[in-house]
DNA sequence: ACTAGCATTGCATGCGCATGCAGGCAAGCA
DNA sequence: TGCTTGCCTGCATGCGCATGCAATGCTAGT
């Protein structure tokens, strides 16, 4: 009774079953699945006949215990709706790269803890972050010798690999640009406070209006998304400024719409509004909004290919490339 | 020479490292870390204080081999761009629920074929799809016990697992009030010929319309993007509808924008514009779109709970979830 | 004809952990 | 005191596969 089907559907196809089945042993098996396997071209042939027939995948969870890689990387992004865009990249270009992605969304930074302690459990080949991580996770990750590829982060004091969009250097397009244009009053809507890039960004806009001898600069908080921009230039209302630096294109959205439809002005004749990011939405006509575009694509390759040159040698040093952004002309700005 | 300190920094900690320091057996670390373990209290103790000086994880992908549960989860996603948020939902109740997230996306559907292989060689614990699989990786999955549910499809003739926004219904809500406010001349704007739920809409709009004695319909083509609803609405200046029906919020803001922007229409007296699917930006000021909004976190949760059921038992029979779209009011159609 | 050399193949082992089983030990009961 | 019961604990094993090593067969060289 034995041997013969024992239990059809409930147990999946081992190696075993194909090697039974080809009439040769398991380490052929895995040989003949293996590129670099040493198998004659007959017995190869029997093989791959049985793994047809039966429809055997290696297990890959018990591969990865063995070679000890698991051909998956994490991904930690803060809030997939910023930037959905870099998180599919992220992912087609690792599968095209036969690694597999492991996705965690953080939603306060506090849960990083949580996080990279399940990166470490499943023992992830990497790990690509799209957030700021507690430098002591950072320096786990290199102790336990996981490479690490940061997306729009740098540590100024620790050796780690990133990928940037210069933040400093695209502010500046847009200040230099409007100031040119005569702007004389400023308004700038922040990003949250713990924002890098936003206060890069933001840092920055004060430093080149001050340096072009402008004074006048309003601050408002935001954090990042449309209804905090939207608030921000309500309550710039009472003593308007001729233009209005966003720390992103979502908020730019939002102060665009305040000015349109709740304070009844014209764009831009009555203000101009500028943003940061290169967002899908901001190209719609509706706001035709004059940023600075990240290139997203091309940083989201660069990481992929940062990463999966250091799952080959781990030995590679870190790492810094820093992308520009490209100036994006637009009708919510005079210029 | 050996058993001091061979390679401390190479090889990660394992539970023989923690028990040889504890002075207890391996096994007896595993019970300490397992549930339903049975360890006195003592040694437990012991246990825990060795695990934290080493800092020991126990390794997720041996524990899988063991226990045959990876407490992984593949979700598919057909692109990340439509829907963002609902990824990101996932990935959060996901993580809630202790299960860690495997991230496929799909550019097109014939891709499905590896994606089932690699889903089927790392063991997944379940499977949420956002997109449409071919009929023979339905019944594969189904084969293999792996739990699967759909987010808005449905397999008429299979069994299968879904969460969906009843579609026809919300179909309904529009169509009915722009028949009520006197809408007489419709355009439809269609969806990709391969989307379920793009064909379900605008059957359902024809159907409704037809019975309310509506037969001046002019039907473009469209592919759920931005700029192929502009281009639908541009090409329908030359016969201009009373109100135009999109497959979907998206193609809907282009369409405004093409009305707007490009006809020099003014919105809603000239035309009137409706969506579907309660697009985040469709709701900001610029468009104010009326839609139809699915409960995409209440989907998502739904879609979660149904899957763990199915982890722990899965015997449980095959359900589909149905949810109602909410009419959402805006100014992009007369009403 | 005899042996070196190479290509194949199977055997045995171990990756790190969970778990059945049996042994040890103390408490409880008569 | 003798025996049973239950709690802890260690030993041994195996999850499914990759890989070092040895054995086999075969070709080529002299």
């Amino acid at each position: 009774m034995r041997g013969a089907s024992e239990d059809l559907q409930t147990r999946a196809v081992t190696s075993y079953d194909v090697a039974r089945l080809a009439g040769v042993s398991q380490s052929a098996v895995s040989r003949a699945l293996t590129p670099g396997g040493s198998v004659s071209d007959a017995t190869r042939a029997r093989i791959m006949a049985a793994v047809a027939t039966l429809g055997y995948r290696p297990n890959a969870i018990a591969r990865s215990l063995i070679t000890q890689r698991s051909n998956m990387v994490a991904i930690i992004v803060a809030n997939i709706d910023f930037h959905p865009e870099m998180t599919a990249h992220l992912s087609r270009a690792f599968a095209a790269r036969g690694q597999h992605v492991l996705l965690f969304t953080l939603e306060q930074e506090a849960e990083a803890d949580n996080v990279i302690d399940q990166i470490w459990q499943y023992r992830v080949d990497g790990v690509v972050a799209a957030v700021t991580l507690p430098r002591q996770h950072v320096a786990l990750l290199r102790g336990r010798r996981t490479p690490l590829v940061f997306l729009n982060r740098t540590y100024p004091d620790l050796p780690t690999n990133s990928v940037c969009c210069d933040q400093i250097a695209g502010e500046r397009l847009l200040v230099d640009r409007l100031v040119a244009a005569g702007h004389r009053r400023f308004g700038i809507i922040q990003g949250p406070p713990d924002s890098a890039v936003g206060s890069q960004r933001v840092d920055e806009a004060v430093r080149r209006l001050r340096d072009a001898g402008i004074d006048e600069i309003a601050m408002e908080a935001g954090s990042f998304d449309y209804a905090s921009g939207r608030a921000a230039m309500n309550r710039m209302a009472h003593a308007l400024p001729d233009a209005v630096i966003c720390a992103n294109d979502m908020m730019a959205c939002g102060a665009l719409d305040a000015a349109r439809h709740d304070l009844g002005l014209t764009v831009p004749r009555d203000v101009s509004v500028v943003g940061f990011d290169g967002l899908v939405q901001a190209s719609w006509a509706a706001y035709d909004l004059v940023t600075v575009r990240q290139p997203t694509r091309a940083m989201v390759d660069a990481a992929v290919d940062m990463l999966i040159a250091r799952l080959d040698d781990p030995d590679l040093g870190t790492e810094t490339r820093m992308f520009a952004g490209s100036f994006v002309e637009g009708t919510s700005a005079r210029l």
